[in-house]
DNA sequence: GCCAACGTTGGC
DNA sequence: GCCAACGTTGGC
Protein backbone atom coordinates (compact mmCIF):
# COMPACT_ATOMS: atom_id res chain seq x y z
CA UNK A 1 0.00 0.00 0.00
CA UNK A 2 1.39 3.55 -0.93
CA UNK A 3 0.44 6.97 -0.40
CA UNK A 4 -0.06 9.67 -2.26
CA UNK A 5 -0.47 13.99 -2.63
CA UNK A 6 -2.87 15.11 -5.53
CA UNK A 7 -3.00 18.74 -6.14
CA UNK A 8 -6.45 20.16 -6.95
CA UNK A 9 -7.70 23.79 -7.27
CA UNK A 10 -10.65 23.77 -4.91
CA UNK A 11 -12.49 26.82 -6.86
CA UNK A 12 -12.26 24.15 -9.87
CA UNK A 13 -13.04 20.48 -8.53
CA UNK A 14 -12.54 21.00 -4.04
CA UNK A 15 -12.49 18.26 -1.61
CA UNK A 16 -16.21 19.39 -0.73
CA UNK A 17 -16.84 18.44 -4.18
CA UNK A 18 -15.78 14.96 -4.00
CA UNK A 19 -17.24 14.47 -0.94
CA UNK A 20 -20.33 15.59 -2.66
CA UNK A 21 -20.40 13.05 -5.30
CA UNK A 22 -18.43 10.47 -3.24
CA UNK A 23 -16.10 9.02 -5.96
CA UNK A 24 -14.73 10.62 -9.05
CA UNK A 25 -11.95 9.68 -11.82
CA UNK A 26 -9.23 12.03 -11.15
CA UNK A 27 -9.06 13.24 -14.79
CA UNK A 28 -7.19 16.08 -16.54
CA UNK A 29 -3.35 15.32 -15.31
CA UNK A 30 -1.54 16.33 -18.38
CA UNK A 31 2.37 15.76 -17.29
CA UNK A 32 4.63 12.62 -17.90
CA UNK A 33 6.06 11.90 -14.62
CA UNK A 34 2.25 12.33 -12.98
CA UNK A 35 1.19 10.15 -15.02
CA UNK A 36 3.60 7.31 -14.64
CA UNK A 37 2.58 7.59 -11.21
CA UNK A 38 -1.17 6.82 -11.75
CA UNK A 39 -0.37 4.45 -14.60
CA UNK A 40 2.63 2.87 -13.54
CA UNK A 41 2.14 2.65 -9.68
CA UNK A 42 -1.13 3.28 -8.05
CA UNK A 43 -3.23 0.65 -6.75
CA UNK A 44 -7.00 -0.01 -5.34
CA UNK A 45 -6.83 0.79 -1.48
CA UNK A 46 -3.57 3.09 -1.57
CA UNK A 47 -4.21 6.68 0.59
CA UNK A 48 -4.37 9.89 -0.63
CA UNK A 49 -3.34 13.21 0.49
CA UNK A 50 -6.20 16.28 -1.32
CA UNK A 51 -4.04 19.59 -1.53
CA UNK A 52 -5.95 22.86 -2.37
CA UNK A 53 -3.26 25.07 -4.33
CA UNK A 54 -3.80 28.70 -5.50
CA UNK A 55 -6.37 29.97 -3.05
CA UNK A 56 -6.10 30.77 0.51
CA UNK A 57 -6.12 28.71 2.35
CA UNK A 58 -3.29 26.36 0.64
CA UNK A 59 -2.91 23.24 2.20
CA UNK A 60 -4.11 19.56 2.91
CA UNK A 61 -7.81 19.44 3.20
CA UNK A 62 -8.57 16.03 3.69
CA UNK A 63 -7.54 12.50 2.31
CA UNK A 64 -9.41 10.18 -0.17
CA UNK A 65 -8.70 6.73 -0.79
CA UNK A 66 -8.02 5.11 -4.44
CA UNK A 67 -10.82 2.50 -5.34
CA UNK A 68 -9.89 1.47 -9.28
CA UNK A 69 -6.99 0.10 -11.29
CA UNK A 70 -5.62 3.13 -13.14
CA UNK A 71 -7.61 3.13 -16.68
CA UNK A 72 -7.14 6.09 -19.50
CA UNK A 73 -8.52 9.40 -19.13
CA UNK A 74 -12.43 9.56 -21.41
CA UNK A 75 -11.06 13.49 -21.76
CA UNK A 76 -8.04 12.84 -23.74
CA UNK A 77 -10.88 11.59 -26.84
CA UNK A 78 -13.28 14.19 -26.55
CA UNK A 79 -12.32 17.17 -28.94
CA UNK A 80 -15.50 19.19 -26.47
CA UNK A 81 -13.17 18.10 -23.34
CA UNK A 82 -11.15 20.78 -21.83
CA UNK A 83 -8.38 17.96 -21.82
CA UNK A 84 -8.33 16.44 -24.97
CA UNK A 85 -5.77 15.22 -26.99
CA UNK A 86 -5.64 15.06 -30.81
CA UNK A 87 -2.26 12.87 -30.28
CA UNK A 88 -4.04 10.34 -28.14
CA UNK A 89 -5.48 7.59 -29.70
CA UNK A 90 -7.91 5.27 -27.94
CA UNK A 91 -5.72 2.13 -29.05
CA UNK A 92 -2.58 4.22 -27.45
CA UNK A 93 -4.17 6.24 -24.52
CA UNK A 94 -1.81 9.16 -23.47
CA UNK A 95 -2.82 9.99 -19.66
CA UNK A 96 -4.64 7.58 -17.31
CA UNK A 97 -6.95 8.43 -14.31
CA UNK A 98 -7.58 6.32 -11.49
CA UNK A 99 -10.59 6.58 -9.00
CA UNK A 100 -10.48 8.09 -5.85
CA UNK A 101 -12.97 8.18 -3.72
CA UNK A 102 -13.53 10.37 -0.31
CA UNK A 103 -12.90 9.16 2.69
CA UNK A 104 -12.37 12.57 5.18
CA UNK A 105 -11.82 15.97 5.49
CA UNK A 106 -9.92 17.66 8.30
CA UNK A 107 -11.88 19.89 10.52
CA UNK A 108 -9.70 22.95 8.80
CA UNK A 109 -7.13 22.92 6.12
CA UNK A 110 -3.64 22.05 7.25
CA UNK A 111 -1.99 24.80 6.17
CA UNK A 112 1.33 24.63 3.58
CA UNK A 113 3.22 26.75 5.83
CA UNK A 114 3.16 24.66 9.07
CA UNK A 115 4.16 21.55 6.60
CA UNK A 116 7.08 23.94 5.70
CA UNK A 117 7.96 24.52 9.22
CA UNK A 118 7.99 20.83 10.12
CA UNK A 119 11.37 19.07 10.08
CA UNK A 120 9.35 15.81 9.54
CA UNK A 121 8.43 16.85 6.27
CA UNK A 122 11.68 18.56 5.50
CA UNK A 123 12.25 15.73 2.65
CA UNK A 124 8.73 15.86 1.16
CA UNK A 125 8.20 16.62 -2.42
CA UNK A 126 5.81 19.22 -2.11
CA UNK A 127 7.58 21.42 0.33
CA UNK A 128 10.58 21.54 -2.12
CA UNK A 129 11.33 24.84 -3.59
CA UNK A 130 9.87 25.13 -7.17
CA UNK A 131 7.78 21.92 -7.16
CA UNK A 132 4.75 21.92 -9.23
CA UNK A 133 4.36 18.31 -9.80
CA UNK A 134 0.45 17.11 -9.31
CA UNK A 135 0.63 13.99 -8.50
CA UNK A 136 3.44 13.14 -5.78
CA UNK A 137 4.60 10.06 -3.63
CA UNK A 138 4.16 10.54 0.03
CA UNK A 139 6.42 8.77 2.38
CA UNK A 140 5.15 6.80 5.31
CA UNK A 141 6.80 8.41 7.52
CA UNK A 142 5.32 11.58 6.26
CA UNK A 143 2.22 10.47 6.23
CA UNK A 144 2.20 9.27 9.57
CA UNK A 145 3.83 13.02 10.50
CA UNK A 146 0.53 14.36 8.90
CA UNK A 147 -1.84 12.14 10.74
CA UNK A 148 -0.60 13.98 13.87
CA UNK A 149 -0.45 17.22 12.73
CA UNK A 150 -4.22 16.91 10.91
CA UNK A 151 -5.01 15.03 15.02
CA UNK A 152 -4.00 18.38 16.32
CA UNK A 153 -6.21 20.76 14.25
C1' DG B 1 -1.86 39.76 -10.80
C1' DC B 2 3.14 38.95 -10.68
C1' DC B 3 6.69 36.16 -11.82
C1' DA B 4 10.09 32.24 -10.72
C1' DA B 5 10.46 27.66 -11.73
C1' DC B 6 9.57 24.16 -14.51
C1' DG B 7 7.87 21.39 -18.72
C1' DT B 8 7.15 21.12 -23.68
C1' DT B 9 7.72 22.31 -28.44
C1' DG B 10 9.98 22.80 -32.60
C1' DG B 11 13.66 24.92 -35.65
C1' DC B 12 18.08 23.96 -36.77
C1' DG C 1 19.71 16.17 -29.82
C1' DC C 2 20.45 21.04 -28.40
C1' DC C 3 18.32 24.86 -26.62
C1' DA C 4 15.51 29.25 -27.24
C1' DA C 5 10.94 30.39 -27.07
C1' DC C 6 6.81 29.64 -25.27
C1' DG C 7 3.18 27.93 -22.04
C1' DT C 8 1.78 26.51 -17.40
C1' DT C 9 1.87 26.02 -12.44
C1' DG C 10 1.20 27.81 -8.15
C1' DG C 11 3.04 30.50 -3.99
C1' DC C 12 3.05 34.99 -2.73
Amino acid sequence: MAYWLLKTEPNVFSIDDLKAVDKEPWDGVRNYQARNFIRDDMKPGDKILIYHSRVQPIGIAGEAEIVSEPYPDATQFDPAAKYYDAKAKPEAPRWYVVDVQHRRTYAQVLPLSDLKQNPGLDGMVLTQKGSRLSVQPVKENEWAVIQELAANL
